[in-house]
DNA sequence: TGAACACGGACCGAACAAGTCGGATATTCA
DNA sequence: TGAATATCCGACTTGTTCGGTCCGTGTTCA
């Protein structure tokens, strides 16, 4: 289906909201949650997650939460989707260092595995301080769409 | 995880089997599923779901089996995997017409619906002719695998 | 001390992908 | 005509993953 996964865009949705609260030293997950409609323990999970991977910084105990480890101009929606999701590829027969077992023939992973690429350059491109100042749609697309140049 | 279907896969690398012997009028099912060791039965629904969305012609009988319906050229990725996977939208909450029923703060999927775009402009600029005519792969295949396994 | 919070493992149900089975229909060839 | 070869089509099983919950532990602060 080539889509992501509602943690992913849960995950997005949180640190969009971190960066659209830079005033708060720390935000609870379930502060977050609330503010979207989202369970907040499956949101604890995530934010968790995303503390593991250095996106975020966690302080325990009252008034703790999270916060963004990073200006958010330096975090990218690539990072976060990685950080959830796991390593993704576009052909299912590809599988970390393991190759394609079945016949030699299946030749099309080679040209998936460059549209791979150019998907992962757009996410790359995408920070999570564009997705906060989505007010202004027009010159940043123009930008993105630019980026992308397929070589096939 | 961003990924294609299996079946997906195996209705790009059918096609592109199709489209690498054009001399033969028609090719079963069963041929295609031998040559890439693929499951008969499932190849089969595949093209007969190809068939349906006008990408194949299927002629029953012996000697029969399944012919281009357009030249390779003219038959895109995109809409290979539309056909057997539907409509994929990057982000869970777009479900065609209807909107996010989150709270109107969703604004995630407006920039992530661009990146839906370059994606599907992307798969729509691959042709199937395009899958058959990289010729062997030879070492700079690897190279890409690599370096595909270590950007992420 | 206790409330509020982060952490983390175990677990469950639903959805979905992959593949199988069985049968109906269409076409060709001997 | 009849057998062989195909497409066609729906129902079913199986395995995995996703989304979500529950519960217990550790940590901080008032």
């Amino acid at each position: 289906m080539l889509k992501l996964t509602k943690k992913a865009d849960y995950g997005l949705m949180a640190l969009k909201y971190l960066a659209e609260h830079p005033e708060k030293v720390a935000l609870s997950a379930k502060d977050v949650a609330d503010a979207y409609g989202i369970p907040a323990q499956l949101l604890a999970k995530i934010l968790q997650l995303l503390t593991k991977h250095g996106l975020l910084r966690s302080h325990a105990g009252m008034n703790g939460g999270y916060a963004l480890a990073r200006d958010a101009r330096e975090i990218s929606a690539y990072e976060v989707i990685h950080a959830i999701d796991g390593p993704f590829f576009i052909t299912s027969c590809t599988k970390g260092t393991k190759s394609c077992e079945l016949t030699p023939s299946c030749t099309i992973k080679e040209p998936l595995a460059r549209v791979n690429d150019t998907i992962a350059g757009v996410l790359k491109s995408i920070s999570i301080q564009d997705l906060a100042e989505h007010e202004h749609p027009g010159g940043r697309a123009r930008e993105t769409q630019g980026l992308v140049a397929l070589t096939l």
